[in-house]
DNA sequence: CAATAAGTTAACGTATACATTAATAAATCC
DNA sequence: GGATTTATTAATGTATACGTTAACTTATTG
């Protein structure tokens, strides 16, 4: 999935191991996993495990807990909150920078494309797709921003939150809305319109992260 | 200064003790160290120290670079950009944050004592003490936001330009302004004013950035 | 029977050994 | 002499050994 040449070093198969078993729920939230399971498991020694869990748990994957194992982290609502928060204030402000950064047509044509094909599945009714299109939409926008440091937050926080959009996924009504806010947005990112951009997706995203949360709590979803 | 009792992992001194050698200079901005070098200095063996360089790195404070040691990570100019960017931005929703939670005059006590330190320190031409005012202050401003994933970025974008403010804290002018804009956003989070509080803060934190990067360009500080 | 103490287990933290391989130096070739 | 190949070095990545000690069991006591 990501290189066939350069081999990998042990602990760095250990992370994207275990990052996907997260992921997949195989290792589900509130388990826990001692180092010697999970060497075994991923088939080397406990050496290139424990270097993987403490570079998970600084992206706050999982819980080292000594002689516990580690624990797979849960995300209670008051989380779901603080991350949220997070995201809608720095994709915001990406949004802001991409319309000072006057891009052309050309450049905002990966926005254009993935908005067109959340528009395709959301006619289609394709959920998954339109996740897939939704997700390329926010990496984009974040992209155009040109603050690596937000990529990376960004980026970590989705990471923490994917088992629980998973979920609401196919709990929400299907996004129409949603994409009328994205065009919007794309039109003050193209007229260069800062101001309109980062309100555009503050709203935008509030909205998703209110409907997150009630849904969370209408299905009685505690932990995630 | 953390803890006397219960004796702290190899691993974790090794975290405390290398931060305190960047942060302190003696190991640079842009220099390179071995791990075996490294384990030496620190009076142990390898593994805890590899443990210590990959949580450091993950808090970008180093870059692991196989074979050829670990490098102090310095900061560029547009680096700076970005992690004032982020932090304006944070704080600033922290600001807002605090704003809507309706402390008490009493649990705002101290925010009021790092302004009444600040301006005492300000007053005395007292650089060093100012700055721990100040940074009591924001630190205690993201505590009120209450949102933990803030304050942890926030502190970690700190650490990461703590050698470029203490540069500059010589070099730029006593801070007379800025205890303005401390009552001013003390005023507004005690009445509610979430705006206003937001509004006052990203302008008090622009005018800091921009002050920093022009700071660094005048003495060609191109790296720090 | 509850509470405590002693004993056992095993997970972790750390040191160490070692094979691998990138980086450097030396040697060879046009 | 510059470029290429070969040899050398040494820093790393990983496995493994092992002492320490928290967690768990069992035994003991009041």
């Amino acid at each position: 999935m990501s290189d066939d040449t350069k081999a990998k070093s042990q602990s760095l198969r250990a992370v994207d191991d275990i990052r996907s078993l997260i992921f997949s729920g195989e290792l589900s939230a509130g388990s826990d996993h001692l180092e010697s399971e999970l060497a075994e498991r991923l088939g080397m020694s406990r050496t290139p495990v424990r270097e993987a869990t403490l570079i998970l748990e600084s992206q706050n994957l999982l819980e080292v807990r000594p002689r516990r194992g580690v624990r797979i982290l849960a995300l209670s609502a008051d989380d779901m909150r603080e991350i949220y928060e997070v995201l809608t204030e720095l994709e915001s402000l990406a949004a802001s920078l991409a319309a000072d950064a006057n891009y052309t047509e050309a450049e905002l044509s990966k926005l254009r494309s993935a908005i067109d094909e959340m528009e395709a599945c959301v006619k289609a009714g394709d959920r998954e797709g339109w996740a897939q299109g939704d997700a390329d939409f926010h990496d984009e926008l974040v992209h155009l921003g040109g603050n690596k440091r937000i990529e990376s937050i960004v980026s970590n926080f989705n990471d923490q939150v994917r088992r629980a959009r998973a979920m609401t996924l196919r709990m929400r009504p299907m996004p129409s809305k949603s994409n009328e806010d994205h065009r919007k947005l794309y039109e003050a990112i193209a007229r260069g319109d800062a101001k309109a951009a980062r309100q555009i997706h503050w709203a935008h995203r509030s909205e998703a992260k209110d409907m997150l949360i009630e849904l969370l709590n209408q299905h009685g979803l505690r932990r995630v």
